[in-house]
DNA sequence: ATATTTGCTTGCATTTTGCAAGTGCAAACA
DNA sequence: TGTTTGCACTTGCAAAATGCAAGCAAATAT
């Protein structure tokens, strides 16, 4: 993506600008999933990123702060990718993404049940996953620490992987 | 856009196969502008589409069904477009885009002051905007006839022209 | 009859993406 | 103490998408 020019000062075109290509989103995604950081996970999510991709997608998003970069807990010779607060309000932009491609395209049936849940009780939904939350350990959540339990509003079960994923929000804290 | 292939069953990029180019939603957000609603207007929007990227984007959107194409009301030379219900059902993310924008890149001050009321009521906003609603006469409510009143649960201040618009989504009515 | 508006199409240059192979460096292994 | 392996990228080149300018046909306005 071009870096440095802005099409028009539209909110939808300045955000278009900065993630609005094929891959950046799905980055994101992964990333969403905390068991997917690494550049190897990318690489081996379904969609097959091409190396170059992946590394020019990474490089934008850090310089537009929506992903950090800092060594692996595990091995010194991993990088290990985590989103941003900025990264992390794109959470609700990715849910109602979902939404429309539940109605619209097919997807798996558990997380239909889900959607629907979401749908019908936000707010419920999203406190009623912050006891879920709490049991979390991930580095992700260490790192906003106290911050937990006001910035999360948010639960969501990851679109691609097996597994369920939690997720946070620092909207209102950083409002 | 590749009309034809998935590159995974993943509800994000799904999505993104359809409308994920940097034209697409900016095409409909001007059509959630009732006012702009021809080729001539896309060509009028200020990131300024080309002509054979506007030309091939229409087609696609048109045969993901998120736009129709049909005969100008007022002349046999122009065509019109609209938004289908599905089209219309994206209006969530766009609000949430918007929203995110809000935060993270300098947009107008009347459009910030409405984005707080709508998150922080979002209920509420919605069910103020019907009344408004019910004072307008556009084509594309027409169309939607006697369904407008359970059917609207977006009203929606528009990201670039200059005046007030107001959007409907369908969502209550298909699901 | 002629000019103009409108919604495109066409041709070509430039940019972005996709694919395959290679590089460099730190850790693990022999 | 080499040597191998895993990981995060680069590089080179082909293919596709985008951007720009010009053209074109049909409907309307003069």
């Amino acid at each position: 993506m071009s870096r440095n020019q802005k099409r028009s000062d539209c909110p939808i075109s300045c955000s278009l600008d900065i993630w609005g290509d094929k891959w950046s989103l799905l980055i994101v995604r992964d990333l969403m999933d905390a068991k997917q950081c690494t550049y190897g996970d990318f690489l081996k999510s379904p969609e097959k990123i091409a190396t170059n991709i992946l590394a020019s997608r990474l490089q934008s998003l850090e310089e537009f702060e929506i992903i950090e970069k800092s060594e692996h807990p595990d091995s010194k010779r991993k990088m290990y990718y985590q989103l941003t607060i900025k990264g992390i309000d794109l959470v609700p932009i990715m849910i109602e993404i979902t939404a429309w491609a539940d109605k619209y395209a097919t997807i798996p049936k558990e997380r239909k049940a889900l959607l629907r849940a979401y749908k019908k009780d936000k707010e419920g939904f999203i406190k009623a996953s912050i006891k879920e939350l709490k049991k979390c350990n991930r580095s992700i959540y260490k790192k906003l620490g106290i911050c937990i339990s006001v910035a999360v509003y948010y639960f969501f079960i990851s679109s691609c992987e097996s597994g369920f994923i939690f997720l946070l929000s620092g909207y209102e804290l950083t409002k």
